[in-house]
DNA sequence: GATAAATCCGACATAAATACTCGGGATTAA
DNA sequence: TTAATCCCGAGTATTTATGTCGGATTTATC
């Protein structure tokens, strides 16, 4: 019932990229440095997020990464989706049409999963990126010169 | 981001001790037979549940287990956290005061982390086992006669 | 055109967690 | 005494998590 580095790491990079984004691209490098994520894995995660959308890249040298919409337009219930895969803490198709479990009828652990997992939803598509960068600029201004931006978490 | 089959499991397997005491204790077989889980899995389930308090266990012939305190005071996270551990998605001290975690005041994503667990709590701790009981009464009423509660989430 | 800085991609490696299984000991009703 | 139970720790197979690596491709710059 952990999310993994995946979702942990990746969301951390992509408030790391709108942060230092300017009109050039950021490369994995810098985002990596930054956050102190090792820059061949991070490459992965880049991967998934491109591939959902959420980034675009900019191959050869100079180039680096982009969000592909406004920050305003990105919640965290798509990074950690696109990294993680449905953030279901139970797959329990009990109320989808398509397959429904095996004496879904019978079942009551259907409503405390269906409570968990709507809870969870709501929870995460309801923060933005752009609330997060947001935070954090107002955080680094008050840290004026502090150590860099390092959480494990 | 999943919940194990010890969780899953054991609830199951808790609503299905409630629902089927009377006087007498039930027994592993019995329960395991009914949710058709191991016998040996189950019983590392139920020593888990007698561990954290939530039922009592009558040894030898005739023996098995009953609810140690009511269904109405026992909620699905007690039940949960039982099983998994604690429940947080993130285990991020950001907010305790005991070893917060490093760089926490210039993180953002705690927030998110935050958000994501109290949701999660709100959702398990906001239900009680006699909730499930009641509505499994219903359903089994309006099902007389059909198959066994067998449900592999 | 050569070079270096980047992303891109798939495969591999290791470690950790999950999901069980098993054998034997202890307790107790019949 | 026997059989039905729970009790407990250890072991095992599988899957998942967490990276690493080598090389291909693209592109700005000299």
């Amino acid at each position: 019932m952990k999310l993994s580095t995946k979702g942990r790491y990746g969301l951390r990079a992509l408030v790391d990229l709108a942060l230092n984004c300017r009109e050039e691209a950021v490369c994995i490098q810098s985002i990596a440095h930054r956050q102190n994520i090792s820059e061949s894995y991070l490459e992965q995660l880049m991967r998934l997020l491109r591939k959902a959308g959420l980034v675009r890249s900019v191959r050869g040298a100079g180039g680096g990464y982009q969000l592909a919409k406004p920050a305003e337009n990105i919640s965290v219930g798509d990074v950690l989706r696109a990294l993680e895969g449905n953030l279901e803490a139970v797959d329990c198709g009990a109320f989808q049409k398509e397959h429904p479990c095996e004496g879904a009828d019978i079942c009551v652990t259907k409503y405390v999963w269906k409570r968990i997992n709507d809870a969870i939803r709501q929870a995460v598509d309801s923060i933005m990126l752009a609330e997060l960068v947001e935070e954090s600029r107002r955080i680094q201004d008050s840290h004026q010169g502090t150590v860099a931006n390092v959480c494990s978490k």
